[in-house]
DNA sequence: GGTTTTTACGGACAGCGTAATTATT
DNA sequence: AATAATTACGCTGTCCGTAAAAACC
């Protein structure tokens, strides 16, 4: 949440609470409301609101002055903070599968790494059976995959579900296959489908999606198994089939227009993203704020 | 809510989570948790944890030096923002009607003298129909009485229920009427009720929650009708019959002894307490912050 | 066993965004 | 009409309290 000065500090800089709004990325009635709150706590005015903006009263010419120099003193904290966590750098390692390692959390690890510079993490992506393996072994401070957990660990791990990632369908841009508007279920059992192969989380996302749907596993048409999300990017967008992956991993791709994706009417798939950490590990200030921001879906940012 | 530099610092003063959390009114967990937090968002840990109570860090140390001078600096603009509000000193005056007025509102008015010396806080107390006609008048700025408006009032005031207040059966502490343990709404139709005039909100909640129970009102054994909560107290004090008040008109006397509150088993009465306002008036900072407080359970803390 | 902190859980409120409204030129 | 701010409202996350558990003498 932004601090309620930085917002007042804001708004003084810029005389209009919609300039404010916007480099604060804020909405502009939030920024109108915390100000307001700002206004009744110390019971006085601290803009006169004009046609054309605002502008400052004699109390809020007064706040300014010191609220510039309370946000002086946060900043100078922060500094000397992140040089004390420098002292002792700490290495954390995560492992994870490809879909969440190679799309979503590389955005996360960087936001972490710029507020905490000192902190050396490492991504490590595998296979989702070798990610879990890795966690046994102490390789890995933490985990995260795709999809349900098959084999109950024993519980001196702790596992939580961080969040339900919908499967798109993804189509060439042109060609035969991107004829339709809208896909439906009898749909895939026509169109050439690319899956993942046996034992990834999407590939379990899809089969559970599918049964769930009341529908036998053989009346999907595969006309491919690919290992990795890339390889199947890549194959979809040469015109070889139809996907369903995380969205998270077509973004650039459709922003773009290598690949298409397309609406699924009658039936949703979607994939579980679990993170697996030690409970006995993970106990250090940092690791809890990695955690934290892990767990946190406006912390972590996926992007 | 308590600023989180604030708890640090009274952590860190007392050494012990525990007595910081007695000091600030807090309970120890909530301590506990805001510490947590802010170790993580540093990502350092400000405390070591002994047998005995907490002591600080290097990290610890270096964050009191600044969370005392931000406190400090906090502590000056209070003070300034407090001189800025003396200047232009604002009057209020508040219509309330006796329960309320005379026992509910004085500790609220006081803690925001308190927060607000300059504001000149003014109570009128007086009766019910009274005081809506002094608001009409526009000889106070705003109103709380007792119990539902029955007259409609033009739509350039605003109207809100703040509070849902039970009416309590009072009855002598000694004496024949205080014989039983517990009472029923039969027993209501046999003990000397004694009861507010006609037209005040206690005795509207009263007759509207005795027909509620499906009643008549005919079968209350209504022995004397008074004007004012304190001759209605002092009566039943006396020994002359129970009555039906809010309860925190007796909570004073109900400690001491000199009355006692009974439990009612199959019937309520509860009364609303209503503020309004005019839609146009009250405008300034210093106004809204009182109606803050008024409409806040948390803040304007009924005494 | 006693003291102190932590964990777990449910409820209340704050802060935010979207959408609709008001005010001012 | 157009620009800027305010109000209304629902949602989510934070903060707090109670109760139970865990750590450390």
């Amino acid at each position: 949440m932004t601090n309620e000065l930085d917002i007042f500090c804001a708004v003084a800089k810029h005389g209009s609470m919609s300039r404010a709004a916007a480099e604060l990325h804020l909405s502009q009635p939030a920024v109108s409301q915390r100000l307001r709150a700002l206004e009744e706590q110390y019971g006085l005015q601290l803009f006169r609101r004009t046609n054309r903006g605002v502008e400052l009263t004699p109390a809020g010419e007064t706040l300014v002055r010191y609220a510039q120099r309370i946000l002086q003193l946060e900043r100078s904290l922060q500094a000397e903070m992140a040089s004390l966590r420098a002292a002792e750098p700490k290495q954390v390692v995560i492992g994870a599968t490809s879909a969440i390692g190679g799309y979503a959390l590389p955005c996360t690890v960087y936001l972490f790494q710029q507020k905490y510079p000192d902190a050396r993490i490492q991504l490590q992506i595998g296979k989702r059976c070798d990610v879990i393996q890795r966690l046994e072994d102490g390789l890995v401070d933490l985990a995260l995959v795709e999809g349900p957990l098959v084999t109950a660990l024993p519980d001196d791990w702790q596992v939580s579900v961080i969040s339900e990632e919908e499967l798109v369908l993804i189509t060439p841009p042109t060609g035969p296959l991107a004829g339709k508007e809208a896909y439906t279920a009898d749909d895939l059992t026509r169109l050439p489908l690319i899956i993942r192969e046996p034992g990834s989380g999407t590939r379990m996302a899809v089969e559970e999606g599918w049964q769930a749907a009341g529908r036998d596993l053989r009346d999907l048409n595969i006309a491919l198994e690919l290992t990795g999300v890339d390889a199947i990017k890549t194959s979809v967008a040469s015109g070889h089939g139809v996907a369903l992956v995380s969205r998270w991993c077509v973004r650039a791709e459709a922003r773009m227009g290598h690949l298409r994706i397309a609406p699924l009417t009658d039936i949703a798939f979607t994939s579980r993203w679990t993170l697996i950490v030690p409970k006995q590990g993970m106990k250090g200030a940092m690791e809890r704020a990695l955690l934290r921001t892990l767990r946190s879906p406006a912390e972590r940012g996926f992007c």
